[in-house]
DNA sequence: GGGCAGTACATGCAAATGCATGTAAATCGG
DNA sequence: CCGATTTACATGCATTTGCATGTACTGCCC
C-alpha cells in the first residue's frame, strides 16, 4: 500500500499558513492602531481592559475572566489594573460568593475615558478595514474567526 | 435633506466588529500556542525572528525590513537580536550598500533550532485550527487576511 | 561639495512583563 | 469533618520592552 501522506501533510500546511496569515494581518494593523494617537495616554492592554468591562452586562467582572480576554499573564494584569486603580479608572471588590476572587468594574471617569478612546479607535479601525475588504468580506471574515475562537478547546 | 447617517454608521460598526473578532481569535488561538511545549527555550517573537530569516531568499535580511513582521519597537527588536546572537542563533554583518544597516542571516545553528521548534510549532497549530474550520473555510479566511494586510497603507 | 534634514541602528533608563512563589479560600476524597 | 489538592489572586525579582536620545551614515538642495 501507498502511503498517500499528501493529503495530511497539505491539512496541515494549510492550517499552518492560514495562522501565520491571520498573525501577520493583526501585527500589521495592529502596529498602526497602536502608534496612533487614540492610545498616547494609555496603552492597547489597558484601554482592552476598559473596553471588555464596558462591554460586561452586569458591570461587574473576575479578574480570571479578564484574563482570558487579553494576551497577559496573570500576574502582569494583576499590576495593571493596580496601574488602572491608582488612576482612578477601575474599581475593586471581593468577590461576595468567593473569598478568592475579586470583581472589577468601571468607574465613572474610567467609563468616560474609555467612551473618548473608543470613538477615536473604532474611526482609525474603518480607516483600515474598511477600505481593504467589502461588507461582504468583512461579515465572512468576522464569521470564520468567530469559528474559529468558538471551537477551540477551552484550555 | 435628511442625514441619512445609517449606512456608514454601520459600516464603521461592521469593520470594528470585524477587526474585534479577528483580534480576539488572534489572541485566544496565542495563548494556547505560546503556552505549548514548543516554546519553553525561545519565546515566540525569538522563534518568529528566526522564522522570518529562514524564509528569507538570500538568507541575509535587513533589521528594518525584520521589524515590519514583529509587533516590537525597533530598539526592541535590536536587543532581541542581541540576544539571539549571543547565543549563537544568529549573525550580523554591516549592509554593504548602507553604512548605516545592519545585515541578518540564521546561524547553522540557529536554522537547525527554528526546524525543530517549527515542526512542533506547526503541529500545534494544526491541531488548533484544522478541526474549527474546514479546508475551504481556511482557504477564504488565508485569502481575505492576506487581503486585509495586502491593502493596508504602507505606513 | 557643504550644510542639513532624514534614516538606520544602538543605548541609558524607567516601566511593563513573566516566572516562581506566597497566601488565602474553595473543593475534593476519605 | 479533616487533610490534601486546586484555584484565585498578589508579590519579589530578573528579564524584556519602549521612549528618548545618541551616533553614524545617506541623500537632498543649493
Amino acid at each position: 500500500m501507498a502511503p498517500r501522506k499528501a493529503p495530511a501533510t497539505s491539512a496541515v500546511r494549510l492550517a499552518a499558513e492560514t495562522w501565520e496569515s491571520l498573525f501577520r494581518a493583526q501585527v500589521a494593523v495592529m502596529r498602526r492602531l497602536q502608534s496612533g494617537p487614540a492610545f498616547r495616554n494609555l496603552a492597547v492592554n489597558e484601554y482592552d481592559v476598559l473596553f471588555t468591562l464596558s462591554r460586561c452586562p452586569s458591570g461587574w467582572l473576575r479578574l480570571n475572566e479578564l484574563n482570558d480576554n487579553v494576551l497577559l499573564s496573570q500576574s502582569s494584569l494583576s499590576r495593571l489594573v493596580d496601574r488602572l486603580e491608582k488612576r482612578g479608572l477601575v474599581a475593586r471588590m471581593p468577590a461576595p460568593d468567593d473569598g478568592r476572587g475579586v470583581l472589577l468594574k468601571l468607574t465613572e471617569e474610567g467609563a468616560a475615558l474609555q467612551k473618548e478612546i473608543g470613538r477615536e479607535h473604532v474611526r482609525d479601525i474603518a480607516e483600515l478595514v474598511a477600505p481593504a475588504l467589502t461588507a461582504a468580506e468583512q461579515r465572512e471574515l468576522l464569521r470564520l474567526t468567530e469559528k474559529l475562537r468558538a471551537s477551540l478547546p477551552s484550555r
